[in-house]
DNA sequence: AGTCCAACTGCCATTATTTGTCAGTTGAGT
DNA sequence: ACTCAACTGACAAATAATGGCAGTTGGACT
């Protein structure tokens, strides 16, 4: 195995985001323990966030992915339109993620010959979407990290109500963003938009993916509303 | 210079999609042409699209950029709802450019342990936008590289009109897409809405960007205009 | 058909890099 | 004080990369 191959292999073990021994890598491609601390050194010398302990092992500081890849001129448009349509519509979390992208890739790109930016868009049919987004990266953590939430929320006909929720998925519609969620007051699916939530806060306790209560039974469960709908009209 | 970092320099060379020839490479990177010969070997071998001909030299079939890069776990997400919105928004070229770029992103973003997308959205929105999006690649294509298109235009109030146009920018307004362009016609700059084309064809001549006929004097007249509109109200 | 060009190939001696071994040191936790 | 595992330096052995050379090949042009 070439050394450059080995390089990229440690980073797919240690990108498991668990701690790793040295001396376990070693085996697993089958050179000595100090070729990888040589090989560690100059990953990190190349940028990669490997945390190394003394007495306790290596660990992957960020997730990260980097494979060396090649994107077609059209793709490079459509990542950069996707990029900037998030700067627009999404919460200063992931705009500032977007612009991070944008960075990253366009320092890359940029010096071809003819690469102008081929569009760009109009503002005012978002700047709604924007609204009272400030909960959103907390929606995002609970969602990843499975944490029940306990929310304020005021419906569209004003009505106050308290709420835990087991948050599932964010998502958008071109106008606002909603949460959909297991209520545990109403013992069902319920979406919630985003501008309407008053308060959100993390109730301390966490929730594992429960047979009829995951997103993956809430589409379902639209689906089957959405086909039910189309037979009666 | 480390073969790896050269193997990189060779590809930044490539990348300005002019013609090279191995032995200019050699020279610039002060190493033997058969060195080169054998680099450029492990670069295809490796997938960089390097198409070399002989007697003519070294050409990048498809503009790529290559970095080794890593994403934040937020940033990753910020790519894939970005990348989900264009598949939702854009015409089929650059939908079908989104999956190609989750794809390669995707593989190699896969096996962290918890990435459960935090999003999805809801379709209904969109749908408006999507429709008559047929000529963006021809649009796109023109927007590159400078070519003039002769248009059937079918205006809001039903005027039909044809015109010969410099087309300049794409632009995504929430529900449909326009096309900023100098209008030779009108001699002044126009937005058509893209849904509204009803034919379109190069004319076969081209355009350079000529001073107070670019996007970025269009972008100034339209920024001025906004400033004239706040001053009145 | 012949000629030119530059990509490509195979071979081999030379040079550079990578590797393993060994014998340490360091820092954190117990 | 002890353990653990990351780290470091040195050196010889193994491996890979390089340059030079003498070809071959395919396309374009005359």
């Amino acid at each position: 195995m070439q050394r450059s191959e080995r390089l990229a292999e440690i980073v797919e073990i240690v990108r498991d985001g668990r701690l790793h021994l040295a001396r376990d890598i070693a085996e697993a491609l089958e050179v000595s323990v100090r070729t990888i601390y040589r090989d560690i050194d100059t990953l990190v010398a190349n940028g990669v966030p490997i945390d190394g302990e003394r007495g306790v092992g290596y660990l992957l500081r960020e997730p990260v992915f980097l494979p060396p890849m090649s994107l077609s001129l059209v793709e490079l448009e459509a990542l950069s339109l996707g990029m900037a349509i998030v700067q627009e519509v999404a919460d200063e979390e992931l705009q500032s993620a977007a612009s991070g992208v944008i960075a990253k890739v366009g320092e890359h790109a940029s010096n071809r010959r003819n690469a102008p930016k081929s569009w760009g868009f109009g503002l005012y049919e978002f700047e709604r979407a924007r609204e009272g987004l400030s909960h959103m990266p907390l929606l995002r953590r609970a969602i990843r990290e499975g944490l029940k939430l306990r929310i304020d929320y005021l419906s569209l006909d004003e009505q106050s109500s308290k709420r835990t929720i087991r948050p599932l998925q964010t998502d958008y519609w071109g106008k606002v963003w909603t949460l959909s969620a297991w209520c545990e007051l109403r013992r069902g699916f319920r979406a919630f938009r985003i501008d309407r939530i008053q308060m959100c806060e993390p109730t301390g306790s966490s929730f594992q993916p429960e047979a009829g209560k995951t997103i993956e039974d809430y589409l379902r469960h639209v689906a089957e509303q959405m086909d039910r709908e189309k037979d009666s009209s």
